[in-house]
DNA sequence: GTTGTGTGCAACTCCAGAGTTGCACATGCT
DNA sequence: AGCATGTGCAACTCTGGAGTTGCACACAAC
């Protein structure tokens, strides 16, 4: 995963909103009209949200009669992780090996 | 980690500025200057930018005689990344047994 | 001492996005 | 059929933040 594709996924996770509807869809499937009985927003605003987190893969959809349930989708979460942990690692070991040279004899 | 200390790190990580800023001080150790002739904003943004990510313990900074030297953080992006993950899992976990239990006869 | 480079602070512009209201449409229930 | 509920779309407001310019100060080198 490169840092192109990583840079959405933050600006989704970037909103306390989105975080709080995050925590609901990832203990049950829920409406965005369920959402919005459970949040102190519009039912619009979470329309909206859904659309960003959704467009980046963190929540999917579907169809249940005249509702639309959503659900967290976890391992867009892990996925996200593990590439920037495997950054991190890459910066320590770079700058580490940096003072290691500035540090020689 | 809590939700209340990612929310600031991923608003940090969702600016394409600072993932550079970030790309270049994790192979090097550079002042605001240098970094601003590096990238195409100026110095002012930089050094905002690099508050921002020095406010959620991304870079740390050092004085060098007259020049300040900024370097990424790879343990701060590690330690995030665990968090996230922990939490992935703990989507999946509790969506799948709620399944489980839909789907039981 | 003077010059050049690096830093710090403040005020200003500008736009993306978070949230709202309002209306129209679809579908389930009685 | 009639009503209630869930959804979709559009226009509007408003604040935060990204970036800029301008000026003042500190310190190293000559």
């Amino acid at each position: 995963m490169s840092t192109t594709t990583l840079t959405p996924v933050f600006a989704a996770l970037a909103d306390d909103t989105r975080w709080a509807i995050l925590q609901e869809l990832g203990s049950a499937e829920l409406s965005a009209s369920a959402l919005a009985d459970r949040l102190p927003v519009t039912r619009q605003a979470i329309t909206k949200h859904l659309a960003v987190l959704a467009e980046c893969g963190l929540v999917e959809s579907y169809r249940a009669g005249r509702e639309v349930r959503h659900r967290a989708v976890g391992s867009r979460l892990t996925e996200t992780a593990r590439a920037l942990e495997a950054i991190g690692t890459e910066w320590d070991r770079r700058l580490a090996a940096i003072r290691r040279i500035a540090e020689a004899p």
